[in-house]
DNA sequence: AGGTGCGATGTAATCGATTACACGACGTCG
DNA sequence: CGACGTCGTGTAATCGATTACATCGCACCT
């Protein structure tokens, strides 16, 4: 506010230049030891914080990477933002986010505006003209948009979807519904195109039905479903939150899951485990996602070269849990 | 990345000063209108985007706001936190965050290193001498320290727990057990107190049970509330979460809610409606909350005047859904 | 003795935008 | 006609830290 203590105050109060109070903060080595004491102490003793913004005007760099995502609010993208931010605080980088939705307008100049340092990309709706325009790196996580090439990280959506068929198939259904996210959202188009291929193969009776991730758009397929003459006798929701919708529309219109209809969701958020009934789910390691996006970026930052490309794909499991059961009779 | 386009290069290309490109793009009013149109052609031409590194500099400041919250992975933060973005998004600021448990030793300078303009603290737990060495706006939300004195908005938690109180006590019941949130924690302490005072005036007789918010705590306070001889009929959970972590483990007993035991929440999260059944709670409008505390501190941060002083209370409202019911016979 | 090398420190340029101040041109008014 | 205000623009100082380069002292070697 007032008092801006400078590295020249420091530098006076230890009888030494700013440039060597600027080596002993951030390169003590090449310090004489008892120059570093003195300097340490006057440190300590004007309160002296480096102001950030000089620096990173000196090193052309912010020491932040930021985070964009298609809807902050989302409980899914809650943990990956965690874990992102305990990576990057221990590695001194500081993270910003922004949505991809609201700020649709001003998307272009987060990459150029120098506040950050490298993007963690969990939108994969956006226009590759944009992100071709960036220059700085970007690492897709979770989805990505397939016409652009950037390095990316997700865990293997099709191979999720077989999870989900096989099970319900060895557990004897023959007709499943699956309950698709939005037209156009690549993880959606992945889900679905996942599931339809296992169904052939498991010999499965496959039916599609349009969602958009949202419980509001479960119940909605719970009410269609219901007054179809020949229903599936099993469901795989493209998320979680779907499949809790169905449930609840389900209960709400006294239908029992899993004895009358079983049900697979898909992320494995934290309220999986506690729903009624405990909700059989494909497991995301949303830790190890956001983990292993960090740690690529902030290694290519650190170490000044450019991201290594290639999308990396981790293997998802499935969690059996009580929303599936046998088929009955 | 290679090319570093400056202002002066933007200057050369208008053939005007470095001065006038600048003001061109920050206060154009009192530019040429000529002049201007030269400007704006020759930013076009060249791509030129501000280094805010050296305009904060220049300007001491950072046009960014850091939201700090105890555990960003918790579903009740996201809203919050997507809230503050869109508003300081559309104010020109951005949004860092940063998990003041993950972050416990690097607490201190994040109010220190200039990356941020204020702070907006979801955390009541900080100790108030760090909190008093902080040099910028702060504001807490939600919670705080009653140490200290900052400013400060949250709802009005102790007439929130009256709300859930009156409403069991309308529905005959006689005995409500309250399962709290973590000791120490200023919304548990004013939540219980709030029940204990509402209940002694309605004449309810009342019992608290450990909790810490989770899930797990709720289920745990159900394995107790179940064995005890003399069964409270409701159950006034400090959190959604551990309300659910309650039902979930009474369905797993064979106890039914609403119709052998009732239950209230606390926060009214996304998930709430789509329970089964759907939970009674207490709505905190999040929104509101996350809206008035970015539009407080980003209006004293443009007027650049300190932010008012005083905490500020305001309403929740009970939501009843299905998880309660009349006391039976 | 003189040269070489190394370690410790200082000097000053640099990062890039903002802005106080100065200046010139032009119009208005007494 | 000269004083004065206004408008538009340029010059250069400034924000504060980093760092390339220069300097100095001292030890060690031939």
């Amino acid at each position: 506010m007032n008092k801006n203590i400078r590295i020249a105050d420091v530098a006076r109060a230890a009888g030494v230049s700013t440039a060597t109070v600027s080596r002993t903060l951030s390169n003590p080595a090449v310090v004489g030891i008892e120059t570093r004491a003195r300097v340490m102490a006057a440190v300590e003793a004007t309160g002296y914080r480096v102001n950030t913004a000089a620096r990173d005007l000196r090193q052309r760099r912010a020491r932040s990477i930021l985070v964009l995502a298609p809807n902050l609010a989302n409980t899914f993208f809650g943990r990956i933002i965690a874990t992102i931010q305990e990576v990057a605080g221990s590695a001194g980088l500081s993270v910003q986010v922004s949505d991809s939705r609201a700020e649709a307008g001003r998307i272009e100049a987060l990459g150029h505006d120098g506040r950050a340092d490298g993007i963690i990309l969990l939108d994969g709706s956006l226009a590759p003209e944009i992100l071709a325009r960036w220059r700085l790196p970007v690492i897709e996580l979770c989805e990505w948009n397939t016409r652009a090439t950037l390095p990316g990280l997700a865990i293997d959506n099709a191979a999720a979807a077989r999870l989900a068929v096989d099970h319900l198939a060895d557990l004897g259904h023959r007709r499943v519904l699956h309950i698709a996210g939005p037209e156009g959202n690549v993880l959606a188009v992945t889900r679905r195109d996942g599931f339809l291929t296992s169904a052939a193969q498991r010999g499965v009776a496959a039916s599609i039905a349009a969602g958009d991730f949202t419980m509001a758009s479960g119940a909605r397929a719970a009410r269609d479903w219901v007054s179809r003459p020949d229903r599936p006798s099993a469901v795989f929701a493209a998320s979680d939150e779907c499949a809790f919708g169905f449930i609840a529309e389900c209960h709400r219109m006294g239908i029992s899951v899993p004895d009358d209809v079983s049900v697979v969701g898909f992320d494995d958020v934290d309220f999986a485990d506690h729903y009624i009934p405990a909700l059989t789910t494909i497991h995301q390691p949303r830790v190890r996602l956001g983990r292993f996006a960090a740690q690529r970026l902030i290694a290519a930052l650190t170490e000044h070269r450019p991201l290594a490309p290639g999308r990396e794909l981790i293997d998802a499991h499935l969690v059996v849990r009580h929303s599936t059961a046998p088929l009955q009779g």
